[in-house]
DNA sequence: ATACTTTTGTAGATCAATCTACAAAATGTA
DNA sequence: TACATTTTGTAGATTGATCTACAAAAGTAT
């Protein structure tokens, strides 16, 4: 186990970590020389190189990412993150791990503090010089992306825009909430209530997944003759559980729930579940397939969008797009509906009053 | 909304972003007078101050972080974390957010890739010469800590020593361990297992939670002349699920788990589940209450590590050390045991063969 | 051997901020 | 009014890497 950076010198005060310029000194060349090996650049014989890497190895060097910004690059790329405690963001951060990890890039974080800083967040990262950026759903108008875009290689998850400087990975969420409308109607639901985010939350309505899920929930149900019945988080006058609460107490009671996603699935079950009520009585299905979705004591249906492999395809892209491509892709996953106890009954309850 | 940095001109080519030199002239004074308004220093009048402010706002300036740590400070703290997919890592972390966020600190988040590249976590954190770091559950030896906590403010959550040159926070883990073992052996249980992580995987065996847990685990039964039974997961041989299987397979089957953390504890209530066992066959608590321990229909016994305010505490301590306090603290929280469903059976059920 | 390439190494400018040292201006005091 | 003190602003050095331009050395072909 190597010491953090330089010479340690056991008990010493804080030696001053060694530069490039003590590398060249020990290895007797110049400095130019040693940035070369470091950055594996053309013109270093195999000689130069043992002998600067000896020196490197000596010295414990570590070049400092600062000193790199200022002239090239970091190697470093950022990653906008909402919502470290939803399982779905962190599924996706996996995938993008998975794939950086083995790139000779640093990954580095930036959480957004509330559901309106994406912007913040990704200017953060942009003050860092990172090289590229992985925003994941940005709260964050497109035109104010394509900017971003302009200045530094980017790959948005997870909002439909149709982006012309840079990269969009997504899913495609009108099949993902067919799948759940086609299972429940399928199922002999007719009272199905849709519960989902607030629109005020919505940075751009036009392009969010949440938006779409709806749209197709209300066409399916207008298009049998039902009736939607949409439920709102309003973030001023309540939350998730009493917004649940009221859904369910509501007479007739839905006998099917689709929740905008499983945070919101799940909060619905817990409710559920305190209000006495069995899968038998409400069927409940989510959006995204986070982690514990699949307990088999949770068992909650949800449309599985394989966040790992969005994550991971983001980070390939914005690697290809920092190695010099500029043509905007963008890419569609098929989402999959993973079926499981809260909505399992083969037959639906009759509305009760 | 603004554009991201710099003034944008519509469909211009990536102008490139003003630098305190541009403010200077635009505001017809020194860099010198520019760097003291953004950094708050001594020296400016309010006339001064007001004529920066706006060609700051005009050219939509911000400074580079790369060129600030070149010679002052970066404003950012870095925090190493493990496993951003564990639940109760994210606790800690939305608990450091909550502080960081007000303090005008940047917080990066540098992920750990496997379970042993805690080192190369900190240090690229280093590299970046982030003001200060905070390093949850970090798998690296006490002196290399030690040596990085010269460095640069260090705060530590979640090991168990006893460091000159950062602070630590911790929970009392013999404490914690000790709620589980009196619930359970107050309940009746005799014949009570242990599951918990591979060894292998700690580089500090003597600092880390687990063993601290296994250690009372094995004392208590031992004092009342129980057999302890400890199932350790080794990465290579088994995943936790099989090695879940193996102990609930066991003849005699144990009546009560006690996992190491809830991740062990919710694959045990999983494998329970699968071979048709209720909380009445098989109680199981496990350690740290991750986010859906609650959840009625888990229902997951655990102890509270309270993860938010270990992390807002660490985040405090970094902040104090960064503004210059060197003496070492050490603070330890209080767990608390939450009895839930998985191990609610009033009376212990008999062993059975 | 000579002329031409190619390879290898270096000097020195450069990046964008901070910070020190100091001069000029303003203010206070006798 | 003269002198001391405080406040305000600036010039220029500094940080640690990269990168360009070029010279020296080493190969190659004639």
């Amino acid at each position: 186990m190597t010491q953090p950076h330089s010479t340690p010198g056991p008990g010493a005060k804080t030696p001053r970590p060694a530069t490039i310029e003590d590398v060249a000194k020990r290895a007797g060349v110049s400095r130019a020389a040693v940035s070369k090996v470091i950055r594996n650049a053309y013109g270093v014989s195999s000689a130069m190189h043992d002998l600067v890497t000896s020196a490197i190895d000596d010295l414990n060097y570590r070049p400092r990412v600062a000193a790199r910004a200022m002239r090239g690059s970091t190697f470093t790329i950022g990653v906008q993150l909402p919502q470290v405690e939803n399982g779905f963001f962190t599924r996706i951060l996996v995938g993008i791990l998975s794939v950086v990890s083995r790139s000779g890039y640093q990954m580095i974080i930036a959480p957004m503090v509330d559901s309106m800083s994406g912007a913040a967040a990704l200017e953060s990262l942009l003050d860092r010089q990172v090289d590229g950026i992985i925003a994941v759903a940005p709260a964050v108008p497109q035109d104010w992306m394509e900017q971003l875009g302009r200045r530094v290689p980017l790959v948005q998850i997870g909002q439909h825009d149709d982006p012309v400087n840079y990269d969009a990975v997504i899913s495609d969420d009108e099949a993902g909430a067919r799948l759940v409308m086609e299972h429940l109607l399928g199922a002999g639901h007719t009272a199905i209530s849709h519960i989902t985010n607030d629109e005020r939350l919505l940075a751009e309505p036009s392009t969010d997944p949440h938006p779409r899920r709806l749209r197709v929930y209300e066409d399916m149900m207008l298009a049998r003759g039902l009736e939607p019945h949409v439920v709102r988080l309003d973030e001023a006058r309540m939350d998730t559980r009493s917004a649940a609460r009221e859904m369910l107490m509501r007479r007739p009671r839905p006998t099917a729930v689709f929740a905008g996603h499983d945070a919101i699935a799940l909060t619905t079950m817990r409710v559920s579940a305190e209000l006495g009520l069995s899968p038998d009585d409400v069927a409940i299905v989510g959006y995204d397939d986070v982690p514990l979705a699949d307990h088999p004591l949770l068992g909650l249906s949800t449309v599985d969008q394989s966040g790992e492999e969005m994550g991971a395809d983001a980070a390939r892209l914005l690697l290809e797009r920092i190695l010099g491509r500029s043509e905007a892709v963008t890419h569609t996953f098929a989402p999959e509906l993973r079926i499981r106890r809260s909505s399992a009954s083969k037959v639906a309850p009759q509305a009760n009053s």
